[in-house]
DNA sequence: TTTATTAACTTTGCGTTGCAAAGTTCTTTG
DNA sequence: CAAAGAACTTTGCAACGCAAAGTTAATAAA
C-alpha cells in the first residue's frame, strides 16, 4: 500500500487506544482507575485497549499496592511514545496536505 | 459514554476515510481515480469507504462524462465539512492536553 | 473465620468492520 | 463483435469492538 494515509498507525485508530496513548504522553503515569475516568470506558473494554498496546511495547505496567489494594499503573514507553508523534505528524501532514 | 474521547467522531477512525476527507477538505471537487491513487488502496475498497460517508451526507457524487469515459467526482457536503471539522478539534483537545 | 468489597482483569458472545479478489454493468474504442 | 476502462457490487472471511458476566487476589468488616 502506498499514498497519503500510509503513515497512519493503524494501532491508533481506535478512539481508546488514542485517548490511552494521549494520557500517556502527559501523563508519566496514570492508573487503571484514572484512565477509566478519564475515558468513560468500561473496565472490561479498557482491559482489552490497554493489552494491546501493552502487546506492541507501546506502554509499559507497573502493579504496586496503594493503601493496601492493588493499583496497576501503566507509563508510554519511549518506543510508543515515538510511535505515536510519528502517527500525529502523519495525522498533521494528511491534514494539512496541499492542493 | 462521556470522558475526553467523546467527541471523536467514528466515520473518521479509519484511514480511508480520514484520507478522502482530508483531500476533500482541500479540493473542491476530485474523481474516483485521483482519489483512488492519491490514497493507493483498491477500487472495491475506496468504493465501499466513500459509499459510508455518503450515506452520512458528509460527500456528495456527481457523476458525467470526460472525453466519452464516465468519470465520477465526489466533494464534501458543508454537513461533512464541519462534522470533519469539529472531529479534528476534538482530536487537537486529546492530544494536546493539559495535565 | 466466613463474608463482602475492591481492583483489575479475562472470557464470552455477537454484531460490525475491513479488505482483497472476483464479478458486474455500462460505454467506448479497435 | 471483442476488448478495455470506469466505477461499482458482491463475496468470503478474518479482525475488531464492546458490553456483560465471570474470575482472581487481596484486604476489610463482622
Amino acid at each position: 500500500m502506498s499514498g497519503i494515509i500510509q503513515h497512519i498507525n493503524k494501532a491508533f485508530d481506535n478512539r481508546v487506544r488514542l485517548g490511552i496513548m494521549s494520557v500517556l504522553m502527559v501523563n508519566e503515569k496514570v492508573d487503571f482507575k484514572r484512565l477509566k475516568q478519564l475515558l468513560g470506558v468500561t473496565d472490561g473494554n479498557l482491559a482489552s485497549h490497554i493489552k494491546a498496546l501493552e502487546k506492541l511495547n507501546y506502554i509499559e505496567v507497573y502493579k504496586t499496592f496503594v493503601d493496601r489494594k492493588p493499583n496497576t499503573s501503566y507509563s508510554a514507553t519511549r518506543f510508543g511514545k515515538e510511535a505515536f508523534k510519528k502517527h500525529i505528524d502523519a495525522l498533521e501532514k494528511l491534514i494539512h496536505q496541499q492542493k
